[in-house]
DNA sequence: GTTTTCACG
DNA sequence: ACGTACGTGAAAACT
């Protein structure tokens, strides 16, 4: 199997990661007292490196203890290095058998440190054509930076990464990497009981060497007494140990290692081997996740491999800041395209591509820009010999970089089945809340690249030489991206299953879903008819004429007019409001509330969903939505032009316009929806063991719940009860408090407290999550699903405590909301790839959040529908049973049980 | 463009 | 004193 990565060569700090993992782990020991906590710090770290990064080759340096270090007089500067416990020393050899359970070699010499081990290395690597990266909790290591060497610090415990590249060091020191060494020598550094230049430190050094570039030229500089008199005075006389001192901290590059790169090249890992290491280790939750990906794997992991992008590592400086700003060249010709694509090198391909207007003679064109970062070719008016041109050009990518690659495919018809770098859905996971995914706000935010607003079509040359300058930037910003993305963990649900979703949504997007007009022609008659006559009835009702439609007309009305009551009706901005829930509260106060409950109902049908949907069908008389996947803060889908996520069911005559969706001549609907999913995720997440008993003994949760708080049996759960606890099941998931409980049953305040609190005693493990959740918003601000997608509140701590509080609930809710997104698309990846691997007439339409709506011959509906229960429910593998119900029918409104 | 209401999970 | 349940998108009225 081929490395994702095989040019990636992965360089750990031994001694740096240990002694990170020794602090970062509480003391764990195995039953027979072995501490292990710094080994076991050290697997997680290993894990999350090797699934960020998939490289192709890795090595381990370690220190030597107790030998000299030759080139290095100072070999005792280290001294002040506190002296950690035996048992954190007892720990290397058990890292180092576990790497060899990896085939990671342990590399180190005598007479040098880890990090002279990996300068060598990286020098080595890089000489190979390796991209780099150094794993290390120490910052020395950033003097090796470089364009083709990043090196990835472990800032916070053992999950918490990052990545810096030239600009980012610049970044956090105002220095360059190579400045990095003077700056040291010159500041010193108490750990390492280096003195540096007294009086110089961190300020002076930094502003210092700003000015004259190195120790050296502020040397020059205060011979020439071009250094403010303050300043030189504290250099003269220091060049000497300066230099002595530049020498200590360089790290050496040029190390005589008896070690060939080619024993760094990992092979398929041997996961019984390993496993076995943990086991002895006594490493419960990692023997777990490993255990579980065994039994279900996980979509698209590096076993079913290859098709993973490269790794977050831009090859290039940033193409805004760095350099003569670049010319695209405009291909106009097919000849000048060939040989300008032929200029264009590198293995990232970035594209980006946009409608032209048609011509007088009704061509539709596309412009398309291509670029590795350092060369553009942009071609204004792309026709079908181009496109294909430049395609080929694609598909001899190692990687292509786009942003929205599913429009892309939708106005190319081009194929992106390997995975490739979407930038908008990068953006989207690193920033999930907000909305500003395009270009111009990724390229500020990640290069400090002003672009101006990207026009949604080419109608000029102008506008071809914005599409060039945009795509040059592809590039670089996929590597600062996917770093970010490594550093955050979200490296393979990035790459495992928001990339490989694009394909899957695209193709359902271009199925559409047929929509029988003619039904809902019909029905609209009905629906105007009625809406009629119950406008005539509120006018003689209410005594006046007035447009039911505005709600400030009705509050007037209501209020005003009626004189009906207003205690307890929720004000809005401009008024009182006239929402269903208030209207509720005035039913008996007039008979025209019942009036203006049916006529709200069917006006919103009507205008809505049946009026509207009809003239959102295609010349194919299906209607296409779209499905965005950079929109909802959990990591849902949303639709739009139609939202088809929306569509009626409640209601019977809602219903009505969900069986104008139907199913093309000769097929069938097959609906599959998980189970109550977010409630099973909730039990999983929070380990709570009642739900998870009530989940596998395949109970009722509802009743089961109503059972517990109410201590009576199951069967004399009365349909009340079981409402009540149904009510607050579903609320906990927002969180919920005793108030709205109270509202949403209709149980007094009393009532509700008592249920809550009864209820939490026994599901004591459910408001641990919460509280657990809160606390880590708070803390880290951010929350995540067990896939690692996460999402930030930054106004948790804004002390406004109404944005606070809101802010809590979303914590509570994301994971659970998040999960089921993750797994609903995972769930995708796999009923189309089965789908289309299977070979029968069928396809997916439709995602509805906890639901697939797939179209399927007639003939094979009964076996798609069994197939895909089966898939969906083996997706993943948690602590209760995933459970799909199937349906098929002719429409989607009207449907029978499939299994 | 913003507000209100209401359709869905 | 009170706008206390999460996440969406669309239509219509109103500013």
């Amino acid at each position: 199997m081929a490395s994702p990565n095989a040019k990636t060569l992965v360089l750990l700090d031994g001694n740096a990661l240990l002694h990170r993992a020794w602090h970062a782990i509480p003391p764990l020991t195995t039953v027979s007292g072995q501490v292990v906590n710094a080994a076991y710090g050290f697997s997680m770290m290993l894990e999350k490196i090797l699934e960020a990064y998939r490289p192709g080759a890795m090595a381990v340096a370690w220190d030597l203890r107790g030998k000299t270090f030759r080139h290095k007089e100072y070999a005792a500067y280290k001294a002040t290095r506190e002296k950690q416990p035996q048992e954190l020393y007892d720990q290397i050899p058990l890292v180092q058998d576990m790497l060899k359970d990896f085939g990671i070699p342990s590399v180190s010499l005598a007479g040098y440190e880890a990090d002279d081990v990996i300068g060598t290395l990286a020098a080595r690597g890089e000489a190979k054509g390796y991209r780099v990266l150094i794993v290390t909790g120490d910052m020395d290591a950033l003097q090796l930076v470089d364009e083709r060497t990043h090196v990835v610090a472990f800032v916070k415990g053992v999950s918490e990464t990052k990545t810096y590249d030239p600009s980012a060091v610049r970044g956090r020191f105002g220095l360059s990497p190579a400045q990095l060494i003077d700056f040291k020598a010159l500041r010193g550094d108490p750990s390492d009981n280096l003195p540096g230049v007294p009086g110089v430190g961190e300020k002076t050094a930094t502003k210092l060497l700003q000015a004259y570039g190195t120790a050296d030229g502020i040397f020059d500089a205060v011979r020439r007494g071009a250094v403010p008199e303050k300043f030189a005075k504290k250099f003269a006389g220091r060049e000497k140990t300066a230099e002595e001192m530049r020498h200590l901290v360089t790290i050496v590059r040029d190390a005589p290692l008896p070690f060939d790169l080619k024993d760094a090249a990992l092979k398929p890992f041997d996961w019984n081997r390993i496993l076995d290491r943990y086991r002895a280790l006594e490493f419960r939750s990692l023997i777990r996740k490993h255990a579980a990906a065994v039994e279900a794997p996980p979509l698209g992991t590096s076993a079913q491999g290859g098709a993973s992008a490269p790794p977050p590592v831009s090859r290039r400086g940033p193409g805004g800041t760095a350099g003569a700003p670049r010319k695209a060249v405009l291909a106009e010709s097919l000849a000048s395209l060939q040989s300008a694509l032929h200029a264009l090198g590198g293995e990232t391909i970035a594209v980006l591509a946009l409608p032209r207007p048609a011509d007088l003679f009704g061509a539709a064109h596309i412009a398309v820009a291509v670029s590795d970062g350092a060369r553009t070719v942009v071609v204004p008016d792309a026709d079908a010999p181009r496109l294909e041109e430049l395609s080929k050009k694609l598909r001899a990518a190692a990687r292509v970089v786009a942003h929205d690659l599913k429009a892309l495919m939708h106005a190319t018809r081009w194929r992106f089945e390997r995975v490739t770098f979407d930038l908008m859905i990068a953006s989207y996971l690193l920033h999930a809340g907000t909305r500003a995914h395009d270009v111009p706000s990724i390229a500020a935010e990640y290069l400090k690249a002003k672009l101006p607003e990207i026009p949604s079509a080419v109608s000029g040359e102008k506008d071809a030489r914005l599409l060039g300058t945009a795509a040059a930037l592809f590039p670089a910003l996929a590597g600062k991206m996917g770093a970010a993305l490594a550093d955050q963990g979200m490296t393979r649900i990035f790459e495992e299953i928001e990339m490989p979703l694009v394909p899957v949504l695209h193709d359902m997007e271009a199925a559409g879903i047929e929509l029988d007009t003619g039904a809902l022609a019909a029905f609209s008659k009905k629906l105007a008819k009625r809406l009629e006559a119950l406008t005539k009835d509120v006018a003689k009702t209410a005594g006046v004429d007035f447009n039911l439609n505005s709600p400030s007309q009705l509050a007037d009305v209501l209020f005003s007019k009626l004189g009906l009551p207003t205690k307890g009706i929720k004000r809005t901005a401009t008024g009182f409001s006239t929402a269903a829930s208030e209207l509720d509260k005035l039913e008996d106060a007039h008979p025209i509330i019942p009036l203006l409950r049916e006529y709200r109902e069917l006006s919103k049908l009507q205008s809505t969903y049946v009026e509207a949907l009809p003239k959102l069908v295609a010349k194919d008389g299906r209607v296409h939505t779209t499905f965005n996947q950079a929109v909802a803060s959990t990591g849902r889908l949303s639709s739009s032009d139609p939202n088809l996520q929306n569509i009626p069911i409640r209601t019977e005559l809602g219903n009505e316009i969900r069986k104008a969706f139907v199913a093309g001549r000769g097929k069938k609907l097959v609906a599959a929806d998980f189970s109550q999913i977010e409630l099973r995720l909730m039990a999983d997440i929070a380990r709570d063991e009642p739900f998870i008993r009530a989940f596998n003994d395949g109970a009722d949760v509802h009743t089961r719940t109503a059972a517990e708080v109410w201590g009576v049996a199951e069967k004399d759960v009365t349909s009340e009860q079981r409402r009540r606890a149904k009510a607050i099941n579903f609320g906990l998931l927002y969180g919920m408090g005793p108030r709205s409980l109270a509202r949403s049953t209709g149980m007094s305040m009393e009532e509700a407290q008592a249920f809550v609190a009864k209820y939490f005693e026994i599901h004591r493990a459910v408001r641990a999550y919460m509280d657990a959740m809160k606390a880590q918003a708070q803390a880290l601000g951010y929350v995540e699903t067990p896939f690692g997608r996460r999402r930030s509140f930054p106004e948790i701590h804004s002390g406004v405590p109404q944005l606070v509080a809101a802010a809590e609930r979303m914590a509570i809710n994301m994971p659970i909301q998040g999960a089921e997104a993750d797994i609903v698309k995972m769930a995708m990846i796999a009923v189309d790839g089965w789908l289309k691997k299977s070979g029968w007439p069928a396809r997916l339409l439709l995602q509805v959040h906890d639901e697939l709506v797939i179209e399927a011959g007639a003939d094979c509906a009964a076996a798609v529908a069994k197939g895909v229960k089966e898939i969906m429910e083996s997706v993943v593998k948690i602590s209760v049973p995933l459970v799909v119900d199937v349906e098929i029918g002719k429409n989607w409104g009207t449907m029978q049980s499939g299994a």
